[in-house]
RNA sequence: GGGCGAUUAGCUCAGCUGGCUAGAGCAUCUCGUUUACACCGAGAGGGUCGGGGGUUCGAAUCCCUCAUCGCCCACCA
């Protein structure tokens, strides 16, 4: 056998990666009498190419998946992409507008063709990446969250809520981003702490007295229908039931008492905006306040804000408001403040509450199950500390706008009658999925048999959709042979960004479309910062690309490096180092295993049994390190804990096989003494079961050697070693 | 405002339910080896385990407190 004197992940990994693909081992073994091993991968979305966050939940899958396939479990790793609906249609206007135009001058039907050519690009470069990654997935599987067949998983997903009177379309206070002019859930805004101002405007009532209210958006009183105080407030008691005078517009309004306001806040007194507050809506409920909009979907103030704002970006009527407060005499005080403001976690736009008509699902009921089976820990998150964050959030929940402002998505299955009637039908969103066109089919209301019926232009939020994954990549709503017996799956492994926005909604779905949940561990790796302690992030420039990295060090040194920094839940600050740690050590393996097969020339195999006589007491050692080892290894598997697995491995291999076992058989096998075929046969054991340990981290090498050794099986589908 | 986590060698981090001279990788220094590997071996230096207090025969490890940093959640305008 002819081994370089290094080893090169170029040479061998494509070659490797290509063969282990074409002779099927990345497609499970169906043995029915076993419980099948199946990962959930959290499948990435089609804006671009994996970060170093991906690299490590794929790695540590796949280890996962590797381990199991060599224990003889039947494994299957489905593939996938989402479209990520509001993301990807972002990145695609971006591209429009290079060449100077916007998703309107294409119009719909062009504007989402342009996206699913993005797509095709984009979920080929995952692909490629994945498959770089060494990710043994079965590729025969790869799915995406618009596939035909997914779709109608999610049409039947939303039409099944409906049915059992889950789902409501109501005029609620909801996220509103004006630059992606849609609709988000509460999960994709983000807080940032601000420095704004809390300005105090006083306003005049009838009887001659007044009252002060403080607010940190004052261009919002435009639209205020109350004042509002807590009714247990004594300074304002006399008050409450007359009508203050709203300045600048002169509108009349109802002082009243409400138990949402703070007694300590500010002046005990606040203006009410139902129609761009959460709480200000509540108040307006219980009030029965006129809700008057007076900001737009584009951010700008309507007519009813009035003539001279009618137009105004909401930040610049900020500034107009406040100086018209002050010219008339009714702002009396100006504090700096500092105080949270919401963001478009896709665009960084401050996000605006506003009234709006949109779909939502109801959580009261579906939300029991989920809490439920974490509480029994018929799902296990690991480490456990993330049980308790998944159930506060749980026992906070609100229900959750899922209908879309967008073009890119699933549309609503959801139809409207000129006569007010909501139709939600399964049967004419799957034939409009089949391309039955509009006009060759005339849609008739069931209650007054108009055919004037429009179908909801809104999509489903994307995290609907990919809510269903575990079960509808396996051909949900069907009862499939695959649904059978593959759901539910084992094992998870994602970032903890993705708790609520993903993990959380699958395992409701899960129970309410399965009845058993989506999976039984879910294990939340690491987050990844630079050197900074920063988040990694491409955009901001801080990231690392999983494929440069892989480029320069190989794939099975960057697989070791990320797991061994990823101490358990601990946040980790990713250092270079470590992976080149990771190449040092898969050259090591080589050459290593280049030094067994040079010595193994004049080995006839034998059994323990034939030279046990022989074995000298560092053979002992080795062998019984050995068992040791796999033993612990096992342990560490059962834990999920790749960080001491991975420095277990490292440790036996490098110290104790190379540097100590090595150093002294090297010296009989010189020799040639009479133990010489008790070291050989020492050196053989250790080596190959060593690179059936290490396999599940570092395929490529490992594999890469077995060839050389010429060994019947290939090492992805050999045997896991035994111990006494 | 609530919650979680971190603070251990120059750097990145291990140290489980308290117990021998506190460990690893990288970096530094010394020596060695060019017939598996210089992407090597042998060894060395370097830490009052964030501060203070407490429990204990004994604490990096448990409790309290303070400080600094980070993350998540949140409808006090």
């Amino acid at each position: 056998m002819e081994m370089p004197k290094a080893y090169n992940p170029k040479e061998h990994e494509d070659k490797i990666y290509q063969s282990w693909e074409d002779n099927g081992y990345f497609k499970p073994k169906i043995d029915k009498s076993k419980k099948p091993f199946v990962v959930a991968i959290p499948p990435p979305n089609v804006t671009g190419s994996l970060h170093i966050g991906h690299a490590l939940d794929n790695t540590i899958q796949d280890v996962m998946i590797r381990y199991n396939r060599m224990k003889g479990n039947p494994t299957l790793w489905i593939p996938g992409t989402d479209h990520a609906g509001i993301a990807t249609q972002n990145k695609v206007e971006q591209r429009l507008a290079k060449s100077g135009k916007t998703k309107h001058d294409l119009g719909r039907e062009k504007f989402v063709e342009e996206v699913w050519k993005w797509k095709d690009e984009y979920q080929g470069h995952i692909v490629g990446q994945l498959k770089k990654l060494g990710s043994s997935c079965d590729w025969s599987r790869l799915r995406f969250t618009m596939d035909k067949d997914y779709s109608k998983s999610v049409i039947e997903a939303f039409a099944h809520y409906y049915d059992k009177g889950y789902l409501y379309r109501g005029n609620r206070i909801i996220n509103w981003c004006p630059r992606c002019h849609t609709s988000i859930s509460d999960l994709e805004v983000e807080h940032e702490e601000e420095l704004g101002s809390l300005w105090y405007i006083k306003y005049q009532i009838e009887n001659g007295k007044d009252i002060t209210v403080a607010t940190t958006r004052p261009e919002t009183m435009l639209g205020d229908t109350a004042i509002a105080v807590n009714p247990a407030d004594k300074k304002f008691s006399d008050l409450v039931g007359k009508v203050a005078i709203l300045p600048i517009i002169n509108r009349k309004i109802p002082i009243v008492a409400d138990k949402a306001v703070e007694l300590e806040f500010g002046t005990g007194a606040v203006k009410v905006t139902p129609a761009h507050d959460p709480v200000d809506f509540e108040i307006g409920e219980r009030h029965k306040l006129e809700k008057i909009i007076i900001i737009d979907e584009d951010g700008k103030m309507t007519k009813e804000a009035g003539e001279q704002f009618f137009g105004m970006d909401r930040f610049e009527a900020r500034e107009a408001v406040v100086k018209l407060l002050d010219e008339g005499g009714w702002l009396t005080k100006v504090e700096p403040y500092s105080h949270s403001v919401g963001h478009c976690s896709r665009c960084h736009t401050v996000v605006e509450p506003l009234l709006s008509l949109q779909w939502f699902v109801s959580m009261e009921k579906i939300v029991v199950p989920a809490i439920s089976v974490v509480k029994k820990s018929e799902i296990k998150f690991h480490p456990n500390k993330w049980k308790k964050v998944y159930l506060d959030w749980m026992d906070n929940i609100r229900d959750w706008c899922i209908s879309r402002q967008l073009w890119w998505g699933h549309q609503l299955p959801v139809w409207y009658c000129e006569c007010g009637k909501i139709i939600v039908s399964k049967e004419w969103a799957l034939e409009e999925l089949e391309n039955v066109s509009r006009e060759t089919k005339t849609r008739e209301c069931p209650k007054c048999k108009s055919h004037k019926i429009e179908r909801d232009q809104d999509v489903l939020d994307t995290w609907f959709s990919s809510a269903l994954w575990p079960f509808a990549t396996l051909g949900w709503p069907e009862k499939t042979s695959d649904l059978n017996y593959f759901y539910p799956t084992m094992f998870l492994a994602t970032a903890r960004d993705i708790i609520f926005l993903w993990v959380a909604r699958m395992i409701m779905s899960g129970l309410e479309f399965m009845d058993e949940p989506p999976f039984k561990d879910v294990y939340i790796h690491a987050t990844v910062f630079n050197k900074e302690g920063k988040r990694m992030s491409k955009s901001l420039g801080t990231g690392v690309d999983p494929l440069d990295l892989m480029e320069k060090y190989g794939t099975d040194a960057m697989r070791f490096g990320l797991l061994w920094q990823t101490a358990q839940g601990q946040d980790m600050k990713f250092g270079e180092d470590a992976i080149l740690n990771g190449q040092r050590f898969a050259n090591k393996i080589w050459n290593a295993s280049r030094f067994v097969m040079m010595n193994l020339d004049d080995y006839k195999i034998v059994t323990r049994e034939t030279i046990k006589d022989n074995l000298t007491k560092e053979d002992k050692l080795i062998l019984d390190e050995l068992e040791i080892t796999i033993k612990q290894l096992e342990k560490y598997f059962s834990r999920y804990d790749f960080q001491h697995a991975v420095e277990l491995i490292y440790e036996f291999f490098w110290h104790n096989f190379c540097d100590k076992y090595i150093e002294v058989a090297k010296i009989r096998i010189r020799k040639n003494d009479k133990t010489k075929s008790a070291a050989q046969y020492t050196l053989d054991k250790t080596l190959k079961d060593s690179l059936k340990m290490l396999h599940p981290f570092m395929p490529f090498v490992t594999e890469a050697i077995w060839e050389n050794l010429n060994q019947k099986k290939p090492l992805i589908i050999s045997d896991w070693p035994k111990y006494q």
